[in-house]
Parts: C-alpha cells; sequence; structure tokens
DNA sequence: TCATATATTTTACAAGTGGTCAACAACCGG
DNA sequence: CCGGTTGTTGACCACTTGTAAAATATATGA
C-alpha cells in the first residue's frame, strides 16, 4: 500500500540525503538503490522514480557533495588581513579546520576522486572542482608575489598554488588517519620549521 | 576440460599478478573472483581453491602491496650525506618520486586505505604500516634535532614526522590528481619559499 | 600399472543487483 | 463528483556475485 505523497523537490533532497548516508558509512561501492530506499523509508521503485538511473544519483550525489561542503571561502575576517602572508596563513588554516571536522565528506569526496579513475565524466566533474580550487589558490599567490617580490626567489604563483593545494591534501588524508593527533597549529608550526632549513 | 597444473606457489603468484591487474585497472570494487580468473586465464573455481574465500585474496592482495611497494628504505646513498637535514632532504625527494613513478600501487593503497573505514582488519594493517612508515621518519627527525637544537624552536620529532608523512600524502594526491605539474624539485623549492615565510 | 593425492573445470544455487511495469493511491482542476 | 496527473509500491526479469559440490584431469609413488 503506497505511503503519503510528497512534492518533487522535498523527496529528491530526502533521497539525496539518505544516498550520503549510506555512501558515507557503508561506502560508495555499497551504495545500492534499495540501499538508499531503506534509509530514506522508500521503496526502490520511488526512488528510481525521481532519479531515472543509478548513475544519475551517483551523479546528483557528487553534485550535492560539492555543494554542501562549503570549500575555500575567502571570508570577511580573513579578507580583512592588511598582507597577503597573513592572509594566506588564515586561509590554509580556515581549510585545514574545515577537512578535520568535516571528516565524512571528505572522505567520500576522495572516493569520488578514486571512483574517477574509472568513470570519464565523475573525473571530469573532480578535476573542474580542484582547479577551481586551485585557482582561488592561485589569485592569492599572485597578490602575494606582487607584495613581497623578494621573498620567493626563482617561484611562481602557479607552482606556490599546486603546493598549497597539495597540502591542504596531506593534512586531508593525515585528519582522517590520525584525527587525534592532528593539531592544525602545532602542524604549521613543525612545517615552518622543516621546510625553512631546507638546505 | 581441466588445463595443466602448476604448483602451489607459482599459481598463488600468478593469481595475485591478476588480482593487482583487476584491481587497479577497475578498482577494487570491481575485484570479483570470476574477474581474476579470466585475468589469470583460469576458472573461477581454481581461484577459490588456493585463496579459501574471497576476503582472504583480498587480505593477500595488500599484503602483497605492502611488500612490493618498496617503502622508505634508507639507500647507501642516502645515508652517506654527513649532515640529517641532507638525509631529510634526499629521502623526502627519493619517496616524492618513487609514489610519482608507482601511480597505481599508490592509487591501490588509497582505495584500501578508504575499505579500511569499514573493514577492521584492513584498518588495523594499514596503520599498522603507516606507523611503520611514520616511526622510520621519527628516527630522523631525532638525528635533526639532535644535530640541529636551535633550528626548531618549540617543534618536537613527533611533530615533525606526522608532517612529513603527511607531506608525502599530500604529494601522492597531488601526483595523481595532476601529474603533468608535478615536478618534485619545484615542488621542494616552492614550499621552501611559502612556508619558511609564514609568520 | 594403478590407487591416491592434488589441481582444475564445470555445474549448481541462493542472495542480491539494476531496471521495467502494472496496479494503485493521493492530489488537483474542473 | 469526476478524470487525469503524479507518487508510490511490489512483483518480476535478467544478470552478477560468492560459495559449495560434483566431475574430471594430472601427477606421484609404490
Amino acid at each position: 500500500m503506497p505511503g503519503k505523497r510528497a512534492s518533487e523537490g522535498v523527496r529528491r533532497g530526502q533521497i539525496l540525503q539518505a544516498a550520503f548516508e549510506v555512501a558515507s558509512r557503508e561506502g560508495i561501492g555499497s551504495l545500492t538503490i534499495r540501499a538508499v530506499a531503506a534509509e530514506a523509508e522508500l521503496s526502490h521503485g520511488s526512488v528510481l522514480f525521481h532519479f531515472e538511473r543509478k548513475e544519475r544519483l551517483v551523479h546528483e550525489l557528487l553534485e550535492w557533495l560539492i555543494t554542501t561542503t562549503s570549500v575555500l571561502h575567502v571570508s570577511e575576517d580573513i579578507a580583512r588581513f592588511p598582507r597577503a602572508l597573513d592572509r594566506l596563513h588564515a586561509l590554509l588554516q580556515q581549510e585545514m579546520a574545515r577537512l578535520s571536522h568535516q571528516p565524512r565528506h571528505t572522505r567520500l569526496f576522495l572516493e569520488f576522486w578514486a571512483l574517477g579513475a574509472r568513470h570519464e565524466s565523475i573525473r571530469a566533474r573532480i578535476s573542474a572542482e580542484l582547479e577551481r580550487y586551485r585557482a582561488a589558490f592561485l589569485t592569492i599567490m599572485e597578490e602575494l608575489l606582487r607584495a613581497e617580490p623578494t621573498a620567493f626567489p626563482g617561484v611562481t604563483a602557479d607552482g606556490l598554488a599546486a603546493v598549497a593545494v597539495s597540502w591542504i591534501h596531506g593534512c586531508a588524508v593525515q585528519a582522517m588517519v590520525d584525527p587525534e593527533h592532528f593539531d592544525v597549529d602545532e602542524y604549521l608550526a613543525a612545517v615552518r620549521g622543516m621546510v625553512g632549513q631546507l638546505a
């Protein structure tokens, strides 16, 4: 016997939320139409009614994940810093904190990225997002080089941006591998001493 | 009609190699008994004869991956450097180069790590391996702090080791996301300038 | 040579998959 | 009140999966 109806938009939201719940709890590999339906307390037929094919559901889940995960937003507090170096510092700190506070989102994003190795469309979407991320850092790095031209001999803004992104990636992995010992401030202090000394 | 026989050890090696081929090409999620059997040109019954359950095959593949991927070996060339700082530098360079030259192994290792989120035994094995990795860096970092006590104010060897490991993780991800623009030397130069300046 | 152990293939099966479809219930404009 | 649109369900299908068992081939040694 059919249950109560719900409007198109609402139902889709519920289903996507359920899909996120299942995928982050049991992995993308265990993301099945029926598991999502059970999580949303619907029949699997209903899920397929709103997302015609499973592929569609997976893609919309990725889209949901990208928009839900608030990435690299330069807040007013950060923009107020007069020195570009301080803005970069604050931004790195913010992103590290975000990743370590949204471990499920980050982990799922990494799983999507692994999936992208075999699915062209997913790879393209993730590449675009990472590029967007890199571009945001690039702007700051260009300001940085303009403000202090002598501080970074022989280093391009592109190179700096790439390092910043990979730096965030490393922190993301580390924060999930060993969340108890992940401390943002100690992290920055350690790397400051370490790499600043490399000959 | 049954094919030619092979001795226990040889067959197991062939099957593990085939399993790696399948898993790195199509992902752990697509690693099925039958796919491995097809890759090894055997019947799926034969695969199950040598590895009783699929779980067993997956675990042995992880073990194979860990031993095959030559991780963090301090070669004689590196050990010859008199300064600990130079040894660290050479080691970082070596590990970055290794990761970017064994992308399939690294990618598969990351997939196993994601799988570890839901499988206790896999998580334990990977944690142990990462701990071993960290411990190897820790030794070098302790030497470093002993050799140059004033260079790293308020930073512990543990903190430095954690950063080194996460640094390698970041490079691993970056090398796979954007392999064309991944240059080890430029990378070190950029981070040297960037983080050395952070206030 | 021939019985026995070992390796391999084949077949069988239950559970679960994505997807289709017909029946049915709720809503809404008339 | 009616009729059509929109959700919802459950039965069903073809297929894949892991696993077990039977059937068959190969090696080995007495």
